[in-house]
DNA sequence: GAATCTAGTAAACTGCCGTTCACATATCGA
DNA sequence: TCGATATGTGAACGGCAGTTTACTAGATTC
């Protein structure tokens, strides 16, 4: 028997290679272009084989938009972990250096998560959205022991425009690029001064 | 003859109606589920007719995203001429109230032209980029006055993560809504400060 | 009060696009 | 060397959804 539906873990070396170019070329494809309008032969094309051979590699449209997502949120993890053993003021400058550093070197990830999530079925938006308030919790519940003056409602509110903010960077379009050092001082010092962070707090924490 | 191309200009009271309607059911429905998953029976009855009925209003359901988004700019345009006739730091907190208004009033048409323009043609993408772009504009001119020392990149990046940041409130879900009124003081609070204009500054201007 | 225009319907059309199928090639362990 | 598996192709399929068409009922006008 040889068809047994197929693996979809990469199994060689060249699979491997494959799926990643498929994901980096559906990245740039969905931000260029948008999720529907870009069509699984041009995904295909971009990664150098046709269409059809990219269900080799995914189960379909839907789960390469999702990998990309889960991919996000594995890496913004990174931070929360790196954030949780920190005090809570060193905590929120870590929160926000990092999620500034992602959304200023990853700005097509960040904005497909912000724009695209959308397009995916509600039981993955579910997911996702599961994803986003543990991550929002995080800078939350930093934020409670630094400012108990704020109610629950506002600080979330807080939160959540602070990171919007952040992530313009990687939604706004391209056209007078400020250069991304600027992009990630600027940000970084807003994000501070959202917060109630002093800048100064936010510019020492390196790591 | 009686089949030359209906007119889409509402010629009577009752399309008038019809037409508003559709509008309205569209901003509910295209904010629920996204632009390609509504379609235009649903839309139509949303808005107490079949289908193909909309065609009667609309010349297809672009139209209807772009009528939304017209309504939106002509909207957002009449803050700038407001703010046209003030001194800068008056002319950026009547900016900032009107536009925080617009966002917490009209959540789904500011959480759409967020979203789903990239939905739309290139050409007409363009037009609103220009739309957009000019309403950019007016803030960073005032702001420019208000903060030479910023350069021209920083200041336009300044404005658009200020207004991500005002927005966020229309992109986010609905989860534990923080009431209108707290979202108005909070969002305007934060934005002026983003702007270094003193928060006594936004108080005052009530239109 | 016939002629005309508007608003609406049901049914059919159409093109796109994600997906599947049948088949080829190559890689590789035993 | 040989079977098995992984990777890829071209062609066809199938369904959804936007749109068009032909037709009707009501309103309006002269």
């Amino acid at each position: 028997m040889s068809d047994a539906r197929p693996t979809l873990e990469p199994a060689t070396e060249k699979g491997r290679r494959r799926r990643d170019l498929i994901l980096q070329s559906a990245i740039r494809l969905f931000d260029e272009r948008g999720f529907h309008a870009t069509g699984i032969d041009d995904i295909g094309e971009a990664a150098g084989i046709t269409g059809p051979g990219v269900y080799r590699h995914f189960a379909g449209k839907d789960e390469i938009l999702i990998a990309i997502f889960d991919g996000v949120w594995r890496e913004l993890r990174v931070g929360l972990e790196v954030a949780s053993g920190q005090e809570p003021e060193a905590a929120v400058a870590t929160l926000i250096d990092r999620h500034v550093a992602f959304a200023v070197d990853h700005r097509a990830e960040m904005a497909l998560l912000q724009r695209q999530l959308g397009n995916l079925p509600a039981d993955y938006q579910r997911r996702a959205q599961a994803n986003r308030d543990r991550y929002e919790g995080v800078w939350v519940d930093a934020l409670t022991h630094l400012r108990p003056q704020w109610s629950d409602a506002e600080r979330r509110l807080i939160v959540r425009a602070t990171l919007w903010m952040v992530n313009s960077y990687a939604l706004d379009g391209h056209s007078p690029d400020p250069d991304p050092e600027t992009a990630r001082r600027v940000l970084t010092a807003m994000a501070g001064t959202s917060l109630g962070v002093e800048s100064r707090a936010s510019l020492r924490s390196k790591s």
